[in-house]
DNA sequence: TGTACATCAGTGAACGCGCGTTCACTGATGTAC
DNA sequence: TGTACATCAGTGAACGCGCGTTCACTGATGTAC
């Protein structure tokens, strides 16, 4: 072979990795190929030798990066629970770095307009996601899921909120204020665990 | 005049009409100009003597389009305030008709990479939109905002997921909890008010 | 009332550009003898 | 061990296409006289 071993990997790695960075920081449509493979350090031809089309391409970096997800929640939650990792997830770093954030926040809108086979794999990927949330979650399964969707679809609301609209101060109220009424459904049938206690 | 009176009126009507139905169901970077001049019964050409830019165009259709579901919300909540208003927004019609729906669900990621002017614009609108589902709501002023944003993050939130996931009964589900989730949030204080009352 | 003319919404081709994809080619490597 | 050769990751130009925008032009109308 021309190269040396494990160069194929290594490049194609770092097409993944360009590639699942600038599609969540500038959206998927908006990211040619020519400029992901010149910032991966290649030429436009390259790409086909790595994956059969950009469709492809979409898919893997959609998996890559929810994976990744996955297992820094995994950390949140072992580390602090789900109060840390709402707090995490709604942070000001978080808002302002989308390259290397949630892809849900940064890519639904698109994600659902992408054929079935991409959505298969972001819907098996982001059950996991949900799933790990459920299981710090009281109540049977179904319904520990069920609120564990309501949290995330908090979350990504809020969050990407707090990205469109202009004005630092109401962008870091909608973080708060998306933290507190996803934090109130970590014991629904309680009511508000803070300030006035009880009703 | 070449035409007859009105009639550049109502052709930048229909260029509007197009637009706002397009970008929300195709997003915005995909929907070109050329495709949407065309289904306006026009020519390339005749875009540039109604809008300079198309950016200006995307400013002046999100405008619109918010200033609709501003308008149909004030009705749903006059009709059964905030839990038919809810129960509307996370229906599958919604779900199922991007075109027509709410312009935050379609576009927020596209949004936050649009120009600061822009994103005023769509700020202007948007708190426009909290401020009357705030209205529905019982504490004080900012106290009710932040509540709203809570909601309409959480509406926003479920309504992306339920149109990216694959499946029909999963993204069903998604709605149901997400409608849930919101209307546990219109009596905070009071603990949630269907199913166990009490605690 | 009748005629000449200025107006300007809309036409349609063209601008330069970037898109995803294809393809003939290169050339350092690992392998076979 | 030394040499010939097959391999194939990567190059870079080209494909057809659609993008946002520009522009010389058209021609029915309203207006001025």
């Amino acid at each position: 072979m021309r190269y040396e071993k494990g160069r194929k990997d290594a490049s194609r790695q770092r097409i993944m990795d360009v590639a699942t960075e600038k599609f969540r920081s500038d959206g998927i449509a908006a990211s040619g190929l020519a400029g992901i493979m010149n910032a991966a350090g290649l030429t436009n031809g390259a790409f086909y030798p790595h994956f059969p089309s950009k469709a492809a391409l979409v898919r893997e970096t959609l998996a890559a990066a929810l994976k990744d997800q996955s297992d820094q929640t995994r950390d949140l939650l072992e580390a602090g629970g789900l109060p840390l990792a709402i707090d995490a997830y709604l942070s000001a770093e978080h808002r302002d770095n989308p390259g290397t954030g949630c892809a849900s926040a940064a890519l639904l809108p698109e994600i659902a307009r992408e054929p079935a086979e991409t959505r298969e794999v972001y819907t098996e990927h982001v059950l996991k996601l949900i799933r790990l949330v459920a299981a710090q979650l009281p109540g049977d399964a179904s319904e520990r899921e069920d609120v564990a969707f309501g949290i995330f679809a908090t979350l990504i609301g809020a969050l990407e909120l707090s990205r469109a609209v202009e004005g630092a101060e109401l962008s870091d109220r909608i973080l708060v204020a998306g933290a507190a009424a996803a934090k109130q459904m970590l014991a629904p049938h309680q009511g508000q665990p803070a300030k006035d206690k009880l009703s």
